[in-house]
DNA sequence: GCCAACGTTGGC
DNA sequence: GCCAACGTTGGC
């Protein structure tokens, strides 16, 4: 089982829109970087978990848990000229992105801040993706290390 | 293959 | 809203 963090504008998509959503899941749409595409296509496996962070909002950090429970398939939005991830270069005999369906395991009882990761990069958290300089991917892998360290961060206080 | 221009991400 | 960091595009 491997472990995930995948990120999210809320204003577009937050985890509360996931916990109102049928079955609360949802495909996890209009990824558009090549690393990440990779990782949806090729790594994700069904019951694998990621964490759901917040980006580009008031309290940027990790608001809670999904599962996924759909491994890779083609993202139909990249074929709808109507929709916001449409590209003309992605055909639906050869798709070039890709998404996975996941669904709502556990929102935090309060969000575990950028802020607060940032203030354990040099202890717990030393080598985590999410906080090296520059970091931008959308779709990023977890150790177990950390999974279960921040897990615990977000029982706490 | 180089690289300038441009667009996007995302914290602040 | 600003801007640094990064990815992509396209001319040459």
């Amino acid at each position: 089982m491997n472990y995930w963090l995948m990120k999210s504008e809320p204003e577009a998509f937050s985890i509360d829109d996931l916990a109102r959503a049928p079955q609360k899941t949802t495909c996890w749409d209009g990824v558009r970087n090549y690393q990440a595409r990779n990782m949806l296509r090729d790594q994700m496996k069904k019951g694998d978990l990621a964490f759901f962070y917040h980006s580009n909002c008031e309290v940027p950090g990790i608001a809670g848990i999904v599962e996924i429970v759909r491994e890779g398939y083609p993202d139909h939005t990249a074929f709808d000229p109507e929709d916001h991830h449409f590209d003309a270069k992605s055909d639906p005999e050869n798709p070039r992105w890709f998404m996975v369906d996941v669904k709502l395991k556990k929102k935090f009882s309060r969000v575990v801040s950028l802020r607060e990761l940032k203030s354990c990069a040099d202890k717990s958290l030393s080598g985590f993706q999410l906080l090296a300089k520059g970091n931008r991917l959308s779709v990023m892998p977890v150790t177990a290390l950390q999974w279960k360290f921040i897990e615990s961060l977000s029982q706490g206080k």
